[in-house]
DNA sequence: TATGAATGAGTATTCATTCAT
DNA sequence: CATGAATGAATACTCATTCAT
């Protein structure tokens, strides 16, 4: 209890700040396994034993950045869940919020991403199911509204829109994120509006009514 | 680096497939940079020496397997190309194809999807990039016999069409290969064939004419 | 350096109660050498800093808690010198009050022995040597006591007696303290009191007139 | 299977003797803990990374040179076994072979003697408990043929016999190699030959018929 | 051609001690 | 007077790579 967790918050906020991107950064870089305490410690000039100090071990430190950022993941979708307006503009305006989280959050989001298929990052199944559970809740809710309006096609899974739904959101946000991923596939570059709307039209014509 | 790949080759046709075997696992479990050549040399019980030997450095050995496993990876999609019938039951059988070439070489796959969003493996553009043209002129393919015959509805981008088959097609067989990445989004287990299904009728009335 | 030692005893006495013991309960359990001060503080809730400001090192910490053992250890004896009785039974009198005495102090007994072969321990010669003292000094006077009274067999020599005796005591101890060590070789467990009556009516074999 | 204890064992023999007299002069210094492979490599010149080659780990190379060691331990013992002669003179004997043993290996013992109270020693329980049972069936033999042959006095129990046997040859043993423990009781110093003559006449006193 | 011994820089982590607040 | 942040050397251990046999 004595020394854990309580000295890196007793530590004036720039330097806090300056710890916590050096390492964001070394993670997103390398993950888990290949980030090096010694390189983070390096940049900040600052001496190894610190950060021991502050968060216990390399997986304290890891768990100390992530816990934050998925609180921080769910935020862009709590604040569309009392949009007004018809389903499938919410579910655009879900792309452009989620697209301008990663854009504000470059280095989380490429954690969650080397997370996503690398299973040596600590508590990376409790993570990544919070961040489902809480995308799988909003979206089901989205759903379940346009149900009630009859906005969706009657007959439509309940399950499998949600799963579809997610899906698309997923892969539009690795796609703007890492665009490379798609050279080749969609060679024309677009802007992330651009993009939302041609997707949700897409949504619109598989889903709506 | 003059005989080195001709060393490997001359070896038994039995001892080659060891070899590849326990490195496959290896970089399945651990990715590039974690996979251990003592562990690998340990298992096979032969000396450390001869994996330099055949394959000259780390990067030789994992690009000697995955360049071979590249060439795989397209095979599944060409058996389709010439089949008959239409559109979506084509579509179908690719999600079908590729399901079961996953579960064929799960070693690989593992691999591949840990090359997706961690930028240190040997020659990873180069791969990704392949196999993404593999799958854009495949799917681009269809796409164009469909405007041809009509089956797909009119005013559809064909990059953007691709874009989005490429997306559900990737999505399915992440998702098959690594199932509870979508626990508590679609709960209820479904076999790799009604979740083809499901996704061909959910592109079908999203693409369809 | 100037008030070391002096603040530690300003301290309410039952603080200086609970640092001793958690201080002596680290050094019985790791010895001098892999004793954590870390551990130490972090047990007790206190800042490192002021075990330092009390001991002024880890040596001056040690120093502190053996010095007061030693004091104790010199007790039980004294205790004895002044009891009447037959030289065998003033000897078995010095078993049980020893063996009473590591009952009561079972941590300062345990790091007596880890003491014993192991050289690093700060004061270790002075320490040592005050106790095989006060155990010689104790032990030949009872054999000067006894020589005088006839109660020991002619021609023995009074160095070696008193070095038997102290031999016999020593390991009398340490079996008591740890009855392991005798595994295999005395398996039937005896009480404190039915080991000290052997190994006086062997001594009074061997010795007596 | 490949790696470990083979590799060491293809060394020239001179290359193996040079390392384990090194290491096991590092581990009777220091005991087990505190005993540095650093100190070790760096007194060797060679690199850090061959003795985990050859050993495995810091484990490894300590069970590596005390499993040796007590196998050497049971051999002044065996030689005894066999000799003629009366019960004490056999006694005399088992001291003074043993105190040779000692005389020839004195970095084994001074490890023996660490590891008797520090409880963080590998196979600690394991390799005590060979040597202590070593000694008490030598020991109860030698006992047992004194009592068919009238050697001992009548009434003696036999297993308290043994321990005392045992007890004498241990402290004896002790004394032997660390004569400073008795600075202040015995003075004298003896040569080994006087120290055990005088302890067997004890002996013979105390427990012959 | 195969072997496996040698290397030395790399890893996370712990520690006693200092000193500004 | 107490605090606890900072330090940097120490620890065991792993690794890819080289090269003499």
């Amino acid at each position: 209890m004595a020394g854990t967790r309580q000295t890196f918050e007793n530590l004036p906020e720039e330097k806090q700040d300056r710890v916590l991107t050096e390492a964001t950064r070394e993670f997103a870089d390398h993950g888990y396994q290949d980030a090096s305490i010694n390189r983070i410690v390096d940049r900040l000039g600052i001496a190894k034993g610190s950060v021991f100090k502050y968060f216990g071990n390399k997986a304290g430190l890891f768990e100390h950045i992530f816990s934050r950022a998925v609180a921080d993941f769910k935020g862009p979708l709590k604040a569309i869940r009392d949009t007004d307006g018809d389903f499938f503009s919410r579910i655009e305006q879900s792309f452009l919020a989620s697209g301008a989280f990663i854009d504000a959050h470059p280095l989380i989001y490429r954690i969650y991403l080397k997370m996503l298929f690398n299973e040596n990052f600590p508590l990376r199944e409790r993570f990544l199911g919070e961040i489902r559970r809480a995308h799988a809740k909003y979206l089901g809710a989205l759903v379940d509204d346009a149900v009630a309006s009859g906005e969706l096609r009657p007959g439509l899974d309940r399950e499998m829109t949600v799963f579809l739904l997610h899906t698309m959101l997923d892969r539009f946000l690795q796609n703007h994120a890492v665009p490379s991923q798609d050279a080749g596939i969609d060679p024309a570059p677009r802007t992330l509006a651009e993009r939302a709307r041609a997707m949700t039209e897409f949504l619109r014509h598989g889903l709506g009514a």
